[in-house]
DNA sequence: CGCAGGTTTGAGAGGAGTCAAGGGTTGTGG
DNA sequence: CCACAACCCTTGACTCCTCTCAAACCTGCG
């Protein structure tokens, strides 16, 4: 690998290069797409509901979400981004979708425009392969929190929801008393897994009881990580962190 | 277009036009594609719990559900597959999800190995643009799903869903009195909505009182459309099914 | 200091789950 | 042809989880 002139863009490469195989061409492509930095404050549209977008985003600090809501005003988180994510990969091919994208806290994002992303993967098969990639381990994730959602209590629920956290935050394996960074506040925990902010207080409150989670100004501590993994009953699986984990055999097509 | 075979394949191809533009040459390479017919009885997995695949399924007949389950056993279904979807295209680039897929009812499927759905794509970007398209349309159902089970109380959380299954049985504009099949138990709409079969059965008798819906063997007759889409707070906008609603400028990139 | 936004706690209501029993259909075998 | 089993649907009574409403308490900030 030659060396390049240093982009924002290489750690969203890095991300493309834990599930896919990529060559120089693929590489310089992404490296070479024009990029626009943007500040984000707390709570501040990213895409507006039914919005249709020009330009992908590309989370470089801070946590995004993306959420639909019902008639009523209550909205629910459909899925977190948090930095190094790729947020909306998949408005290239579908620039209009139903879910709105917002800043949970101060956020810096990279805007790329559609027309590049597009033209990468038109020209280059193997980064078309990568980025379909990416938006299916997206919905992997997303099948998860159905679950999540619809199946466990709300102890469980929470549990799981941290562990997740917990596993795309940090990188390498989970032991013992960890410490993530994660600025949302509790009203934003309900969102996402689809109860009241009250509720979530108090479940918090028995995770904190069981000395398993102490959760203070968006500070997640974790005492126990082998116990809330089971209490949530969270396996890292579908995450698709392991390097390489889903990469079907990149370059066995020689035909 | 010039006449080829009749190819089984023929209707999934109509459905990736429906929303990406093709030529002739992703026509044919679509058509060319080697497909083995197989018969499934109801309940029977196509893919199970973690398990590795080699082909992908495309749904001629029947019903196809996709779900998770937690460890009690208690399963959550995140998406259902109609005749016509190809049902598990992901799989081309994750083998392996987490998500398991069963025949809700005697299902005919259509398997196209792997290796020729991605060599297409790999030879054929605008075809590999179109897989990506369907796959994160895919996804929009599920965030669709999101927010239905994490945020709708039982009776328009039903409504909704039974709104979806009308839109993608049938087409064109519905209205006033409709007649879908759709040969589930209640059971199956238990673990789509997130709720006990107990429970999906009172709330089918509320629908039924109101007038609004009756579902008896499977057969799901809706008295009145408008109404149950208010109920339901159901805008169709989300399942993309006006022709070319999301397509983006496909050639419009002729740099 | 006072305000705003977030967190914590309580009391009561209501929605959904659980357990259990009875009723219909379908299909199989005697 | 009938008996029976299996499966699904239906209903009731009771429990429990989660929501709602409301008040108090923090904490940071203008």
């Amino acid at each position: 690998m030659q060396s390049l002139a240093p982009s924002p863009l290489e750690p969203f490469l890095r991300r493309l290069e834990l599930h896919s195989e990529l060559g120089d061409a693929e590489r310089e492509a992404v490296l070479r797409m024009p990029s626009f930095i943007a500040e984000l404050a707390p709570n501040q549209d990213v895409i507006g509901l039914g919005e249709k977008v020009e330009h992908c985003c590309l989370l470089q600090s801070g946590v995004l979400a993306r959420f639909g809501q019902d008639r009523s005003g209550q909205r629910q988180i459909a899925s977190v981004n948090l930095p190094g994510d790729w947020a909306d990969l998949h408005s290239v091919v579908v620039p209009k979708v139903g879910c709105a994208l917002q800043s949970l806290t101060r956020s810096t994002i990279i805007k790329v425009p559609h027309d590049h992303v597009r033209r990468a993967a038109r020209t280059n098969s193997l980064l078309a392969e990568a980025f379909w990639r990416e938006c299916v381990i997206d919905a992997a994730i997303f099948q998860e929190w159905m679950v999540n959602v619809g199946r466990r209590p709300a102890v469980p629920r929470l549990a799981h929801l941290l562990c997740e956290i917990a596993c795309r935050s940090l990188d390498g394996p989970l032991e013992g008393e960890l410490e993530i960074e994660f600025p949302v506040t509790q009203q934003h925990l309900a969102e996402m897994v689809g109860h009241t902010p009250v509720h979530v207080n108090r479940t918090l409150k028995k995770l904190r009881e069981e000395g398993l989670v102490t959760f203070v100004h968006g500070c997640v501590t974790i005492h126990d990580w082998h116990r809330l993994q089971q209490v949530g009953e969270f396996d890292p699986g579908y995450l698709h962190l392991e390097s390489q984990s889903c990469v079907a055999s990149a370059y066995n097509l020689d035909s």
